[in-house]
DNA sequence: AATCAGTCCAACCGCTCATCC
DNA sequence: TGGATGAGCGGTTGGACTGAT
């Protein structure tokens, strides 16, 4: 079963990584992309094998990484998904800004998992751990969490769909990229990584814009399965018209960003630390797509429970201030708890009465 | 100051999936 | 069609760091 490790090769060096090995790294992708990883090592003048190459790159190297602490928004938004997706860590790191895979999986098992535990949440199933969900104990919260269940696979596919999508786009992309030693390493992830964090979103309310039967649109199910279509809501995700143009405003600006790619990988190149470096220059403290956490907020609700749907707009109002305003949100009027507002609830109270130390 | 336990996270390992021939 | 290969993903490990005793 499976192949033996790469790395066995005798000569190749295992462990941490030199700043001389990331410079070498670094400088090759810059001029030549990263191609096969396997044939970089000895392109590059490096004694690693290709696989570890790759995870320096993608983990840690890769200049659009956002490091340092994890916003609440991103707490939450990575509480939310795992509760959809499992420990399907890419996927999720597709809807966090910057977050790689193996960041958000660390801080999911050293920070998240343990916090949900203490709070009486198993952090598998998102419920109780007395097997009772979150404030209620009667049967429409049962009907709810079948619901849940129900509706998170279909959000799963959704995403699968998603993904698809952004590798059939990226693969287009590196094509249509021109090879200069000055472009953006073909083949790379930044291409989605950038943008990811909203396009898949946007994608599903572009999608459900320009076809209303599409697949992969959230619209789709919320509208052919429930017919819980709310009225006052003008695109799949409650999006008024005002707001569409701020998502076309900021998909573009995220467009932009590509564009910093060579600024800051000359500026590692320059000695500086990477840490510091990118946290100066990419660190915007401000989430990447701050209505993303509203919205999921909102969806979530809306799979929770049908009949609760409501004005969503609201939250695409409130959403564009970029704060941390879900609790609230999600909160419902009191009788209609849902899972999301106990979890979200408990998750910011734990956070204010132990001063998180992201407040 | 020394020791220990707990935390954090970069890196590795093994597996699966996709692609090519 | 099936094997070989490359790439990606999720689980796990090990060492550095930190705070408590």
């Amino acid at each position: 079963m499976g192949r033996s490790p790469c790395c066995d090769k005798i000569g190749l060096k295992k462990g941490p990584w030199t700043p001389e090995e990331d410079e070498k790294l670094l400088a090759h992708i810059e001029e030549h992309g990263h191609g096969s990883w396997r044939a970089l090592p000895s392109k590059a003048g490096l004694q690693r094998c290709g696989k570890s190459c790759r995870l320096r790159w993608t983990n840690y190297l890769r200049p659009d990484i956002k490091r340092g602490k994890f916003s609440l928004q991103e707490e939450q938004t990575i509480i939310q998904l795992h509760a959809l997706l499992g420990n399907r860590w890419s996927a999720i790191a597709t809807h966090l800004s910057r977050r790689t895979d193996n960041e958000i999986k660390n801080y999911w098992n050293t920070h998240l998992k343990k916090r949900l535990a203490k709070m009486g949440i198993d952090p598998v199933t998102h419920k109780a751990t007395n097997g009772a969900l979150i404030g209620t104990e009667d049967v429409k919260s049962a009907k709810a969490a079948a619901s849940l269940s129900h509706m998170a696979q279909w959000e799963s596919a959704r995403l699968e769909a998603e993904g698809r999508l952004a590798r059939e786009s990226k693969m287009r992309t590196a094509v249509s990229i021109p090879t200069s030693s000055h472009a953006q390493p073909t083949n790379t992830p930044n291409s989605t990584s950038i943008a990811s964090p909203c396009l898949g979103m946007l994608h599903a309310w572009q999608g459900a814009k320009l076809d209303l039967e599409s697949p992969t649109s959230t619209l789709m199910f919320i509208g052919s399965n429930s017919g819980m279509l709310p009225t006052k809501v003008t695109t799949s995700l409650g999006m008024s018209e005002s707001n569409s143009a701020m998502w076309k405003q900021r998909s573009d600006e995220l467009e932009g960003k590509e564009n910093e790619w060579k600024f800051i990988s000359k500026q590692k190149m320059q000695g500086l630390e990477g840490k510091e470096r990118g946290e100066e220059i990419i660190g915007c403290e401000e989430p990447w797509f701050p209505g993303m956490v509203s919205v999921a907020a909102c969806f979530t609700d809306m799979l929770l429970d049908g009949s609760s749907v409501h004005d969503t707009s609201e939250c695409w109002g409130e959403s564009s201030n970029g704060q941390a305003e879900n609790s609230s949100q999600v909160s419902g009027d009191g009788e209609s708890n849902n899972y999301w507002s106990g979890i979200l609830g408990m998750v910011n109270s734990e956070l204010s009465s132990h001063s998180s130390p992201l407040l």
